[in-house]
DNA sequence: GGCTACTCTGTGGTCTGACCACACTTCGAC
DNA sequence: GTCGAAGTGTGGTCAGACCACAGAGTAGCC
C-alpha cells in the first residue's frame, strides 16, 4: 500500500508533501518545514530535499525566501500560471507542443471564456474594460499594445472565474509570446493593425455585455486567426528569442 | 540584453537549455551534456546542475538514465501529458485549482474534441473503437472500467490530432483520479451504471462517425456531467489518496 | 525609560568532494 | 574466436562546509 518507492529519494519527499497538502496537513500560507528538517525527518540528503523544493516552486506550488522570521522560508502559494507557463514554453521549445495546437487550443478556450461571460451575468468585468481603456491609447509600440492585448484577454479568462483555464491561457500565451511579438513585426502597417485590433476587442467586449454568446465566440475566433494569419504565424515558425523572467 | 540572472545558478542551466532547444541546438532524442559537463561549462555547481534537469524530468522534457552507453544521461523526450500531469494534480492538491473549475474546463475541451472529430474526416479513430470494444466485457470492476474509460476519452483527444488538448486532457483526468474513483464507490448500483456509461459512450461515437458534431457535444456534455452528478462530486471533495506512479 | 545599534540565530543558496550502482566498453585469458 | 573480468563514465545520493540574508534578541547610549 505504500507503493515501492524504492529510488529516487527526491520522489519520496514530493510524495511526502503531496500527501501533506491532500490531507490538509498543508494548505496555501502554510510554511514548510525547513530543508534541513525534511531531510533529517525523511531520512534522504538536503541536496534531494532541494531537488524536490525546486519542482515545487517551478510549478507555482511554493515560494521561497531566504532569511529569517515568517516571510522566510518555503511557502504554500498555489499560483498555477507560472508554473503552466514554464511547462507550456518548455515544451513548444523541445516541440512536444505544435506550435498550431497551441492556437487551436486557444481558440477553444477563448472561445469558451466569452461564451460563458456573454451567457452568465454578473460577472466583474472591471478589469476587461479597465484593459480596453488601457488600449484605446493611440500611440502604443507594438511591444507594449501586444502587451496589453495579453493582459486584456487574461482578464477575460480571468473574469469568467475558472481558474484553469485562465492558467492555461496564460500558459498557452506566454508560450507563444515571442513568437507572436515576431509575428508583428513582420506587419507593416502597424498602426492600421493596431487599430483594427482595437476595433475587434470593442465587438468582442460588446457582444459579451449583450450576452450574446455566438456573436462573442466568433468574434473572438476572427480576432485571434485575423491576428495570426496577418503575422504569418505559422506551425514551424522558429524565434531565438525568450520570453524570460516569469520563471 | 543577457537579462541580468544574478541570483539562482539553476535558473541559468535550465534558460541555457531552453535556449539550446529555441536555437535548435537540442532536439527531441538528443543527449545533454553530462552533470559535471555541464556544470563546468555553465560555472555552476553540479547540485545546481541537477536542480534544473529535476524540473525538466518532471515537466517531462527529459529522461534520466544511469549506466553507460547511448541511452544513459539525460535525453530530451518532450512528452508534455507527464508534466502537465503532475502539475494539474498538485495545485488541485494545494487547492490553486479548485474541482468545479478542473470539471468545467473538461466538459469546454472534450466538447471541442469530439465536435472536431465528428467535423473532420478521415481521423484516424482506430484506438477509440479498440477501447470501446474493451468496455464492452460485462463483469469489470468500477476501478478497472474507469481506468478504460479515462483511455478511451484520451483516444479522442489524441484523435483529433492536437497535442495540446490532449496532454491537457490527460492532465486533468489524473488530478481528478482520485475523486473520481471515490465518487465510484458512492454508487450504489454500479453495473446499471457501467451499462449507461457504455451506451452513452457509443452514443456519442456514433455521433463522431456520423459527423454530427453538435450531437457530438450535446452528448459528451451530458455524459461528463451526468457521473458527476451520480457520483456526487462537489467543489469540496476530498480525499487522501494519490494517483501515484506517472510522476 | 526609550531608542538605536550590534550580535545571534536560523533560513535558503551554493559549492565541493566523496561514494554507490549501473551499463556499456575494452581488453586480456583461454 | 569466445568469454569473462577489469575499466570507464554516467546519474543518484549524501555529508559537510560556506555565504547572504532577515529577523529576534540584547546591550548600550541618550
Amino acid at each position: 500500500m505504500t507503493d515501492a518507492a524504492p529510488q529516487r529519494a527526491w520522489r519520496v519527499v514530493l510524495e511526502h508533501i503531496e500527501r501533506d497538502l491532500l490531507d490538509g496537513r498543508l494548505a496555501p500560507g502554510d510554511r514548510l518545514p525547513s530543508e534541513r528538517d525534511l531531510s533529517a525527518d525523511l531520512g534522504v540528503g538536503r541536496s534531494s530535499v532541494r531537488e524536490a523544493l525546486r519542482v515545487l516552486e517551478v510549478m507555482g506550488l511554493i515560494r521561497t525566501a531566504t532569511g529569517s522570521g515568517p516571510q522566510a522560508g518555503a511557502i504554500v502559494i498555489a499560483t498555477p500560471s507560472g508554473g503552466l507557463s514554464a511547462l507550456m514554453r518548455l515544451q513548444v521549445a523541445a516541440q512536444g507542443f505544435p506550435l498550431a495546437d497551441v492556437m487551436r487550443t486557444r481558440l477553444v478556450l477563448e472561445g469558451a471564456v466569452v461564451a460563458t461571460l456573454a451567457a452568465e451575468d454578473g460577472r466583474d468585468t472591471t478589469d476587461v474594460h479597465r484593459m480596453l481603456a488601457a488600449m484605446d491609447v493611440t500611440d502604443l509600440t507594438a511591444e507594449e499594445f501586444l502587451a496589453l492585448d495579453a493582459q486584456l484577454h487574461l482578464a477575460l479568462a480571468e473574469a469568467s472565474g475558472n481558474a484553469v483555464i485562465a492558467a492555461m491561457m496564460a500558459g498557452l500565451r506566454t508560450a507563444v509570446e515571442s513568437y507572436v511579438l515576431a509575428g508583428s513585426r513582420e506587419i507593416a502597417d502597424w498602426p492600421s493593425m493596431a487599430s483594427r485590433l482595437r476595433a475587434e476587442h470593442h465587438a468582442i467586449v460588446d457582444a459579451i455585455d449583450d450576452g450574446d454568446a455566438d456573436a462573442a465566440r466568433q468574434r473572438v475566433h476572427d480576432h485571434i486567426t485575423g491576428y495570426y494569419t496577418a503575422a504569418g504565424l505559422k506551425p514551424d515558425t522558429r524565434s531565438k528569442s525568450l520570453g524570460e523572467e516569469s520563471w
